[in-house]
DNA sequence: CCGTATCCGTTCAGATACTG
DNA sequence: CAGTATCTGAACGGATACGG
């Protein structure tokens, strides 16, 4: 944990309205790796925390919960023994891929450009 | 402002780290507006203050600090009086351009399936 | 006009411990 | 395995006032 975030609420212009419409989904620590990692599929909460090590069970609990509240995965809940949950991007949720792509995409030349 | 966003540390997974390294750029209530609004072409502080009305001079200057050290932006200063300076994307603050645009579609859709 | 300085509230994230 | 509870610290953002 090195790069810093910021906090935000929403301004109003026109434009901009549409993209803090989304920033505000993808924003924060986690978010974004946690849809980046069920972007091949359904996953379990465990097997989200090995995929994204340093994140608390806290805070992994507390972005499903966001993340499902927006319409942008469902939970699965399986009453196994042991129980068992899956996490999965709704059509709505596959839809901020592109945008992810593009992000890590400039991630790239950032750190190439960093590095010249 | 309504829309929340986070913190933010990196991660360190191979590729969600790209992800992590242009968030940290993008992330925050402002930085993202702030590079918008310098899209077009150059703009002068106040120019900035009335593109993102709600933006206080404080939060602006240190967006603008924050963006130029990392090469995202250049600062000119004309010496005039009353003094005046231009803020202008780099090459590489261009190179934003497309994953904000990317974010923009999605805002759109986001908007719309949540009002269907 | 272009900022900086200060104070202060809110929110998020980390660590630890504990439950079904 | 899949979480929740609590406490703590840090970072961001808002408002106001002031300086070059």
């Amino acid at each position: 944990m090195t790069l810093k975030m910021r906090h935000n609420r929403s301004p109003k212009p026109p434009e901009p309205c549409m993209l803090t419409e989304c920033m505000a989904v993808i924003a924060g620590a986690w978010a974004p790796n946690v849809i980046w990692s069920l972007r091949a599929g359904p996953r379990r909460f465990s097997e989200l925390r090995t995929d994204i090590p340093p994140i608390s069970a806290k805070v992994l609990s507390a972005r499903l919960s966001e993340l499902e509240e927006r319409g942008v995965l469902v939970r699965h809940v399986r009453r196994t023994s042991p129980p068992s949950t899956e996490y999965e991007l709704t059509p709505l949720g596959r839809e901020l891929i592109p945008a992810l792509d593009a992000i890590v995409q400039v991630g790239h030349r950032l750190k190439t450009v960093r590095s010249a």
